[in-house]
DNA sequence: GGCAGTGTTCAAAGCGCTTTGAAATTGATT
DNA sequence: AATCAATTTCAAAGCGCTTTGAACACTGCC
């Protein structure tokens, strides 16, 4: 049943039946109330294609998915933001649209996106340092909210959400050095990425705040999976002088470094002390009541739910300056740290 | 830059354009280059959803994921399912439409993406057993294809991709059994679940075989997160006669399994065995060149891929018959199992 | 009675595309 | 030269909605 139809049903014009569903003020009263009863007895719901195409406007966001042909992973991360996001999403009315892309065509797809009109704004996932999808986003003029932050733009320039993290990973490098560990591996996330760019700041600030230097062996960088972590602690275990601390990019990736430690017949939090940073996955707590790893902590849902909120509202109003949120991470004391062994 | 202005520019007709950018026959193939030639200059691209209005198809694939509102759970095999399905869509000109709702919603979600004609056709996500899913997209007139299986209905009444569950965790418990393992603790899914049903079956039936009967305590049904493991596994270790092996339904729950095994200061694969079904998420590898835990294996994206292609073809070719495609996983061994040790 | 103002409704145009049915052009055939 | 068929192009209608500008029906007021 379309407009038409239901307009004839009713022995109105479509412009009344259309104002009415809308609410529009120059309609009777009466008049809305019967089309609105009458609308959902027959469950009428108009075309999202024709009123768009008429208003203009897609109501619906995009989010471009860059599926490396090389290390084929999925971001974890992703099922909860997107929760977090279509919430939101949904209370406005507004639908979410994917796109899956090799990462060598992905700035095709966003333009993609916008010439083919599919969209009202778009989510940046994953930025790296000096991404170039936001001055693509500028000149396409497609309303974006950046999920991170991109080192290179100043921070005042465009709309994002981000969590702190050179504080963040300041605070639990501190916390380390505090127990009196001087060896902390660091096992971060891909460096071509500016969170795992200001979260290896924060570790090296931290240590050069009490005079301490970085040695290359106890840095690893690489995508955020769990045997990424066991190999690189196995790695740094078999070291002449091994760490006794790890600060650990992704729950995921510190399991595997707890895997390694077990392997090699130590105790966690006695022998080793590990710190990471917390997602908040759905699937993945960190134990229940007592965390089981030390760790800063900060829900990508609930970012989630923050840039969504942020992107509609850019929507609305093209012309108020780029907003920014920055979201300082808890640092929850777990079972895995504890002071560092007497050598 | 639309059609129209296109043409303008071209001095023909938007009729002419049109059926030369879309490959018809009746046009010169001069036109035909002139027409592409410059369409490629101009970076032209058909507003989608005018093409949608003028052709009757959406050219998208619906996905609902519903969000249960007490166990706040996103799906972790989400985003690598989407990943599969993604790079067929991306292949075919189709794209993606995510819709997040809370789970009482949920049918009104699919009636809404029909009536709203926001898509072509649907997948439908984590049936349960006489999922009425499957009914109301029948009323709906809305092609489908569901991913895993919907006891209930006779299998070849709809379109399909699932797992061989009871055959997988037949072999599964038959393996724990020849090893001489006679209390298997049996870590599920959540059993309104289909494919929980049929693991759950799976397990029943190998022990009956074998003249086995079941105990309820060693049998739990949840979420399958990292805690619920957890908390499985030690509930079964606190028991008079504690099992000497498990069998879990997700590499993430197994995760959680031996976490407790491990502080209960028992070493896995000796003392005690696992075995696990692994998705092949991408961010959880289970170890690299031998397998960590004994698992049942099958891509959960490799389904993604089978599940759009399906679907695809059953939009472009409604009257086909319903088709069903039944995984066999592999059965991996790893170092997570072992004999029963002598009581 | 005429006018302005208000409240309510409507016909028609337009959003950007596809597709139908007709027209124009060409070449071959009688 | 006339006819026919095949090839190529076009004008216009239509997809289902919103929105503009006009119309209609009241009311109250001079």
């Amino acid at each position: 049943m379309n407009l038409k139809e239901l307009s004839k049903n009713l022995g109105l014009s479509q412009t009344t039946v259309s104002r009415a569903l809308n609410g529009y003020p120059e309609v009777n009263e009466e008049t809305r109330k019967r089309v609105l009863a009458f609308a959902e007895k027959i469950n009428y719901r108009p075309n999202q294609r024709a009123k768009g195409l008429a208003t203009g406007r897609a109501m619906a966001i995009g989010h471009v998915i860059p599926m490396s042909t090389k290390h084929e992973i999925v971001n974890p991360i992703f099922g909860d933001f997107i929760a977090g996001a279509g919430e939101t999403y949904a209370k406005q009315g507004y639908d979410m649209h994917l796109t899956v892309v090799d990462d060598r065509s992905e700035q095709e797809a966003y333009r993609s996106l916008k010439s083919r009109g599919s969209v009202d704004g778009v989510v940046i996932h994953g930025p790296l340092k000096m991404d170039p999808r936001i001055n693509l986003m500028r000149d396409l003029g497609l309303p974006f909210v950046v999920h991170g932050r991109s080192a290179g733009y100043p921070d005042t320039d465009y709309s994002w959400v981000d969590v702190n993290n050179h504080q963040a990973f300041v605070r639990a490098t501190d916390l380390l050095l505090d127990l009196g560990h001087r060896r902390i591996g660091f096992v971060n996330g891909l460096e071509r990425m500016d969170f795992a760019i200001r979260r290896r700041a924060g570790y090296v600030d931290a240590l050069a705040k009490r005079g301490l230097a970085t040695d290359p062996d106890l840095m690893r960088s690489e995508e955020m999976t769990e045997v990424y972590g066991y190999r690189a602690a196995v790695g740094m275990l078999g070291l002449a002088v091994p760490p006794t601390a790890f600060l650990v990019s992704s729950l995921i990736s510190a399991l595997g470094v707890r895997r390694a430690i077990e392997e090699a017949g130590l105790k966690m939090g006695r022998d080793i002390s590990i710190v990471t940073h917390d997602d908040v996955l759905s699937y993945l707590q960190n134990g229940s009541d007592v965390p089981i790893f030390t760790a800063t902590r900060s829900s990508v849902r609930h970012a989630g739910r923050l840039v969504a909120e942020m992107l509609l509202e850019r929507i609305a109003e093209p012309t108020l300056p780029p907003r920014q949120i920055l979201l300082e991470a808890d640092l929850m004391v777990g079972t895995s740290t504890g002071p560092a062994p007497k050598s």
